[in-house]
DNA sequence: TGTGAATAGGAATTCAAT
DNA sequence: ATTGAATTCCTATTCACA
């Protein structure tokens, strides 16, 4: 099911540091979720993830914060 | 030279939907500047920024605000 | 350092299929 | 609608070099 699924990624960054997809895929399957790539790719894009340059200098998938109000999308700020 | 490149770029990102860092390339080429798309990717990799979701539901670059107090990175907000 | 050419690796999409 | 397999496309890095 997609929506627990999507949950679970949004859970899982938190956790992590994860790099790819594929390594995404992996966590979720390890938490029981047959997934693959493709999809994981697909509900990055549902859930407006990015892909940002963690501390380390190392990319790492990050989470959108929830914004309903009109904005632009050519200036992001990172979060503590 | 690196750094009138890279203001130039955050300058690009911000007038038009840049997709790809071909596109990017090419249009930094149109303005004088002659560069690879090897060279676009260390410098959005130097610049923070990232690729998002834009409004239409195609995917675009857009840059990081600077923010230099401590932060987590796996929480972003799109600005207005 | 900074860069390009080439490559490897990663991600988005197509094309079924359900 | 949702997904996987395969493919295409895109990006990060390697390797050489200025």
């Amino acid at each position: 099911m997609k929506y627990s699924r999507q949950a679970m990624i949004l859970k899982l960054i938190e956790e992590k540091d994860i790099e790819t997809q594929d390594e995404l895929a992996n966590e979720l399957r390890a938490n029981g979720m047959d997934v693959t790539q493709a999809t994981v790719s697909r509900d990055i894009k549902e859930l407006r993830m990015v892909k940002v340059l963690g501390k380390a200098g190392v990319y790492k998938y990050a989470a959108m914060e929830r914004q309903d109000a009109v904005m632009s999308d050519h200036l992001i700020r990172v979060f503590s």
